[in-house]
DNA sequence: ATCTATTTGTTGTCTAGGGCAACATAATCG
DNA sequence: CGATTATGTTGCCCTAGACAACAAATAGAT
């Protein structure tokens, strides 16, 4: 292997060449109007550096594709031209696909975000693949007759609860299913005709909440998960996805914490995940099943003696993991979703000061940590992120497919 | 705070206009030339995909700023017109400050890596930061003054051993000087005339580690250090080196990972700073102190019971440590360097099977652990690179300055 | 209502910079 | 020594963004 050839290759995609350029700068306006969702053709200009008349040309570009749409009614704002208003199209849509332990939920996600014609079928505990593909296969084609016929779609995007190979689009090892190693990614183009991407859940409720929620406007964000199945995380490290080698980065939840011998999902003792479990509130509250907001309020009516004792004893844990991540990527932002943010709710007070007691001087100073934000839709605009990446990268050269099959 | 602009103002910055993409053109060259130290025409051209043509007229350009050199003879490989060969130009140099716990080094190093003019003073423990600027500038103007007159400083590169603001240049917190916030970049830019960056001392010996060390063609690395001082890291992404939102990330050895009360160099508990003291080797063998070197022989010599278990408590530590650096960032290759290459070379095996048991199925299974390759003129390459930054960056736009001082 | 100032969109022209083809050059191979 | 092959060089082309001039659409002043 040519080791010295190896790092370099990887720079020129950054784009050497003028058609670069004009790929680059369709992709940095459309990720502009994508993430926000409105926005002037003025703003874009200022925002970008470019001239006027550029900014006027590649709207175009992107107008004819089809990929955006400009507003009639221009914005009132002050003196002068009022400048057009440029959104998303419409007509562009993605399928989100949410596998979790006991169900497959399918959506129709637009390219600015909105959620529509949801699906959803319950698989029962440890699917096989084929079952869950068959599910998939399903729903989509449901879905996608139901579109307009105007439509385009760019591909499925498929949020696994464990570890993916976002390369290869192969999951790994799935405790939660049962699944060791499966080639999804092509047995559903196989079923579909779609391209797929997958992604690991917390990577992609990570992203979502980077473009629409509590993350928006930050570069630098750790987003901890804490869910039934373990606790899951993301990393946004100059505003992009830490994913490491092979798409396997950001387990923060088996990141090893204690000396304890307790064993989390994946069969490693002292980590994050085997420490802070949702069910241990679940048991305390002796609730059999409540989602996230039951819980909270739950946990916020009762404050039994025991309850207390065990949400400190958490608040503890999760401050330890907090102050780790801060020591480790010195993130602008902590983002805290699912029981999590009940714990945040409970004690905020704690949590803050016990993350700053673990934090080091410098990191821990700006550092803000919040609940995160986006709620039932978080997974499905994350999950069809991901299958925009490619259209979002380069504009000119995705290929859109229409709703319905030919062959 | 607009929080729409925000993230999007920072995508510009990757280059939009065309003469972004001559700017990135001319840095993408000087990158690779400079670390490559040698490389051909024709290899620049087959990387980047760029035109023979463009290469030709984008060399030329480099050559008359006086950035690279271009060698005579030409190389006799194959068939066909041989290519010249072009190197990094033996005139640019940067000024790399070693900062440690009693002495200041300071060495002029050329743009190609190599290490010229090595100074050293002892300062003592404790030393004032106006002390330490002061001899900086002895030193600096020293080795100034020994350089040829023909030749172009790029600027001052400084490694501290603690926590870095690499925004403002100012250092956050050295508990082994006893320093807390000192201005020190703009102090030593009044005393010498030339722009100074700070690096933290895990963060710079990384970068070596990836341009000229052991992590050389990786793109994903995590770099753990053991020193007198404590443990410090380093991590690269994509490519790029961690940073954070201040430049404080990559702090692993402040990462939490036991519930002992044993506390770190910064007053943190259970930290693997707190468990893996280089000390206690030293006790062990009865040494009063020793350089990595000796203290290799030293281990690899005794074996006494004592020292076994002491080093497979060592092992066991820092295995947990790697398993959680796998599992967070999934990297290609974690390089060890310090004290912690002598644990690698007492027992490798444990080592490795150690951090594997505490990695997931997907992250550990091709991570590459090694020990670091840089000795002693580790972190002045460093450090220099930190300060070539900004000229590797924009090869056109940066002012390279005389080696006497003019006013 | 009308005029001015201001901001934005549009149009045509300019230009920088990379691609390309043709040719020159310098090596290896038969 | 010619054929082949790979590389450097030269001149021309083309694309894409910059720029200037003008048109359009607003707010505010009169």
């Amino acid at each position: 292997m040519n080791d010295r050839q190896q790092p370099l290759l990887r720079a020129n995609k950054i784009g050497t060449s003028r058609e670069d350029l004009r790929v680059h700068n369709l992709s940095l306006l459309l990720n502009m109007v994508h993430k926000s969702v409105v926005i002037s053709r003025s703003d874009l200009a200022a925002m970008t550096g470019l001239n006027r008349s550029t900014i006027s040309d590649l709207v175009a570009e992107l107008n004819e594709r089809g990929l955006i749409a400009e507003i009639e009614k221009p914005q009132a704002s002050g003196v002068g031209r009022p400048s057009h208003l440029v959104t998303s199209s419409n007509r562009v849509f993605a399928f989100a696909v949410e596998i979790s332990t006991y169900a497959v939920r399918v959506a129709a996600v637009g390219l600015s975000g909105n959620v529509v014609e949801r699906r959803r079928v319950v698989t029962g505990m440890f699917p096989r693949p084929e079952a869950v593909v068959s599910v998939i296969k399903t729903l989509v084609t449901d879905i996608r007759s139901k579109l307009d016929k105007n439509s385009l779609i760019a591909g499925i995007g498929i949020s696994i609860p464990g570890q993916v190979n976002e390369q290869d689009g192969s999951v790994r090892l799935v405790t939660t299913l049962g699944w060791g190693e499966v080639e999804l990614a092509s047995m559903v183009t196989a079923a579909t005709g779609l391209p797929v991407t997958l992604g690991n859940d917390g990577t992609i409720s990570c992203a979502a909440e980077r473009d629409f929620g509590a993350g928006k406007g930050f570069s630098d964000i750790v987003y901890i998960f804490g869910g039934a199945g373990g606790i899951g995380g993301g990393v946004v490290v100059g505003g992009e996805m830490l994913r490491g080698t092979s798409g396997f980065a950001g387990e923060l939840g088996h990141m090893r914490i204690s000396d304890s011998r307790v064993e989390d999902n994946a069969g490693l003792p002292g980590t994050v995940e085997a420490l802070l479990k949702r069910e241990d509130l679940l048991d305390v509250l002796r609730l059999d099943d409540a989602d996230d907001e039951e819980l909270r309020l739950a946990v916020l009516r009762s404050r039994s003696p025991r309850l207390n004792k065990l949400i400190e004893r958490q608040i503890d844990i999760l401050g330890v993991a907090i102050a780790n991540c801060v020591n480790i990527f010195n993130p602008e932002v902590v983002l805290l979703a699912g029981f999590l943010s009940v714990l945040f709710d409970a004690d905020d007070y704690r949590l803050l000061a016990n993350a700053r007691a673990g934090g080091l001087a410098g990191a821990r100073e700006r550092v803000v940590i919040r609940k995160a934000e986006l709620g039932a839709n978080l997974v499905f605009v994350g999950a069809a992120e991901i299958a925009f990446a490619g259209l979002l990268a380069d504009p000119a050269g995705f290929e859109l497919l229409p709703p319905k099959k030919f062959k």
